[in-house]
This record gives structure tokens, sequence and C-alpha cells, in this order.
DNA sequence: AGTATAATTTAGGCAAGACTAAATTCAATA
DNA sequence: TATTGAATTTAGTCTTGCCTAAATTATACT
């Protein structure tokens, strides 16, 4: 109650809420490996983020933490924080994709709930941010969504890119020189088995191009109806 | 050369800057209580601060301290943060004059050059914040300023707003409400010498106002040439 | 079941930067 | 010059969040 959490818990708690999102739980050297943190720092973190009030994670030894209510709402908090902070670098300030995050992981943690708000309304009260992630709404909700990976297409399947993967700055200027961008919308026309590679053509491009697993596992589609009007 | 100095000797560095401008140097107590802290706990930070390589400021025991050029430096690239921050937030986030200050004081100290850089030129490289205070340039000169208190105008002088006070958002609503803003040309018709009042008329406007000292102390001018034309 | 190995936790420290209480130094005045 | 009060500094603590080393628990394999 006495304002605000941290720097150094909301960023474990990001961490968690990430991390149990995908497996269920966080476990200890999970939480230190990503925070570049040793596992004894760790362990003593989360039985404090346990004891306080109203505690952030639920945790008993030896079996990994899971977010509480309120550490989930502050985890969804900072999500929301960076990628209203992304999209803003991206459009207003005219950053590449690639640079958002590092300056995003520093700002998440100082800006204000007006500023949070007064960014929004600029950027339009936006639903994704520039890798197409979904921000959590205004009240914390986080809309479902339905993409999958590019790699699970098969010919003569047409998708619409949804979000890419936005932790690897070599990743997305490779896929920004493809033309690999949410929104584009594509047609696989070849998949061999042997290697997994996909040949697809995107609509506003002439070439076809060939897609290696390492891309298209880090894409994410959804279908889209109708074939491309020539 | 470790990379970033901490937020809390940026603070230090801040207020000695502001102390030492305006007396020459700046004393523990007067830096305490401007940070609010604890005389005991600023003697200790500026024994570390005069320590470290290189040195941030000149201390001797009971003399107060100055800066070293490398805390100078330091001090005018935290100045030309805040003061592009506030702008930015009023310009291009609409925020309201009197509500930057706070917001920037936490930004000041997490923003890249990158950042301070992209703000700049979205803002046409600007040479005053919001309230008039010049924004030291990008390689930190802080070019000298002529100006001087509204309180020693004398009719039937005129004259240009150039700057106000900004550490008070009293001071600030009530400054917006009259119409006195950096920019704002007036003329002074009578000056009563029992309290110091002024009368003045400001140009883009129709009704003459009434301001007592602690105004007239507070707003910055520039003399300007010649009557308002009728 | 018993043991090696990996993961986790405990225990004890350290640096930053704040605090309080006590000691010291400065400055002003009798 | 001696005194007194204010300013400053010293000394010793506290909290946060990290560390290393050692102890413990879990897991997995024979």
């Amino acid at each position: 109650m006495d304002g605000r959490l941290s720097q150094a818990s909301q960023d474990y708690l990001k961490i968690i809420y990430k991390l149990a999102s995908q497996y269920g739980r966080a476990t200890t050297s999970q939480i230190a490996e990503n925070l570049e943190v040793k596992p004894a720092s760790v362990t003593n973190m989360l039985q404090k983020m346990a004891q306080i009030e109203p505690p952030l994670v639920r945790y008993k030894k030896h079996q990994g933490v899971s977010l509480t209510p309120a550490g989930e709402e502050a985890a969804l908090e900072m999500l929301r924080h960076h990628r209203l902070i992304e999209l803003f670098l991206h459009e207003i300030l005219g950053y590449p994709w690639d640079e958002v995050h590092e300056e995003a992981e520093r700002l998440e943690h100082v800006i204000s709930e007006k500023m949070e708000r007064r960014m929004a309304e600029v950027l339009g009260n936006p639903m994704r941010d520039p890798h197409g992630q979904v921000i959590p709404s205004h009240d914390l909700e986080l809309t479902a969504t339905t993409e999958f990976p590019l790699s699970e297409l098969r010919p003569p399947q047409r998708a619409v890119i949804r979000r890419v993967h936005d932790e690897d700055a070599d990743l997305l200027r490779h896929l920004e020189q493809l033309g690999l961008l949410p929104q584009a919308t594509l047609t696989v026309f070849k998949h061999v088995s042997f290697d997994g590679n996909l040949h697809i053509k995107l609509d506003d491009q002439d070439e076809p191009i060939v897609l290696g697993t390492q891309i298209t596992s880090q894409v994410f589609v959804d279908f889209v109806a109708g074939p491309q009007l020539p």
C-alpha cells in the first residue's frame, strides 16, 4: 500500500507472468536465467514477494511460483506499458521496430497512469504493438487471439500475419527486409517436408520467397478467406 | 566509466548545478533541504561523488561543493533531458504546462541519447521549454539570456514574456488563466510604489490586469521596442 | 531401494543510499 | 577571547537486492 512496487519486483513479475502463461508456473532457475541473476537471489526475492501485503506470488519451496491476482494485475500493467511504449516509439518517434524494446524496458517502470492514457489516446487506443502483440486494455483485459505459427500452413492456404516474435532484433530486421510484417497477406504454394521450408508469395510483392523454420516458427498468422484477386 | 550514474547522484548534480549557478556554491544543508534528505546523508553522498573517477564535485569539509567539468556536463545533460521532456509532454501529449514537471522528473533519468535526439527532432530542435526555460543544446551549451523580472518594469515600458518560474503548479495555473504566457507582449501603464503592484495590459486582451509582486517577481521579460499598434 | 546429479534453499556478506545520535567545527557575539 | 548556537561531519544502523559458498531436497538412473 505504500505506493509503487520496486523496479526489481516489477521485473520479476513480468518474467513470472511470461513463464507461467507458457508453462503454468515459473521455476527458480528459469527466472534466474531470464533476469540474469543467480538462483539464490531469486529464491530470496520470491520469498519477499510472497510475504508482502498483498502477496504478489504463491510460493512453496521447490515448487516454483505463480502469480496471485495482485501480481497478475501488476504484470499486466507492465505489459500494457511496455507495448504501448513500443508502439509510441515506433509511430510517433520513428524508431525502427527492432530498436523499441530496449527503450521500452526502461520507460515502462516510470510512466504515470496519466501518461499511459495520453499515449493510448494519441495512438487511437491501439490493440496491438508494432510486433503485433496484443496490448492489454485500459482495465487490463488481454483479449484472446487465434493466431498460430506460419510453419503450420500448407499449400494452397492463405493467411494474414498477425504477430512476430519480438525479442530478437536480428530476426526483426530480417523480417522487415523480407516484408513479413503484421497485416501482410500471403499464399503458401509449396511445402518441403524434408526441411520444413515454405515457399510463399506475399500479396503485395511479385517475387515468391522461401522461408526456413527458423523464420516460420516465429511468425504467427490467421487464415484469411478466399484467393488473392488477380 | 561503468556506464550510467545512479539516479541519486543525478539528482544531487541537478540541485548542485542550480544552487551553484545561483550562489556560486552549494552547501550541505541547502542540498539536503532541496532533496528532502538529512544533511548527514548529503555529506556522505558528496564524499562519494568527490572520490569516484572522474570526480563529479569538488568537496572540502565545511566549504560546500561545486561541480567539476564532468559533473557539470552530467548536470546539463539532465537539464536538457528534463526540458525537452517537458516540452514533448506539452506539445505532443497535450499535458497542461503545470503537470509536466513531475513526469519529466522521472523520465529524465531513463531516456537514451537516441530518444533525446528523436524528441528534439520531432519538436524541431527547440530552444525553450513550455515555461520558457532555455534548453541546453545537443552539445550541452546553454545560451545566455537577457531577461529580467517583470517587477522591474515601469510605465510606459513594453515587454515580451520570455520565461516564468516553473516549480509551482498553482502559480502556473494562475498565470495561464491570466494569459501571462511566454511570447505574450504587454504594456505597463501604472506602478504602485506602496505595494509594488503593476497595472498592465496584454496586447491580445482588452481588459487590463493588476499584478502583485508574488507574480511579477516570477515572470521574466525582455524589452520590446515600439508602442503597440492600434 | 540407493546413489549421483541437478535444482533449490539457507546463511552470511557487500554496496548503495537513506537514517539517528553524537561529535566536531565554524561563526557571531558578548 | 570565550561562548554559544548553527552547520557539518562522523559513526553506526537499516533496507534492498544482489552475491558466493554450503547445505538440502528432488529427480533420475542403476
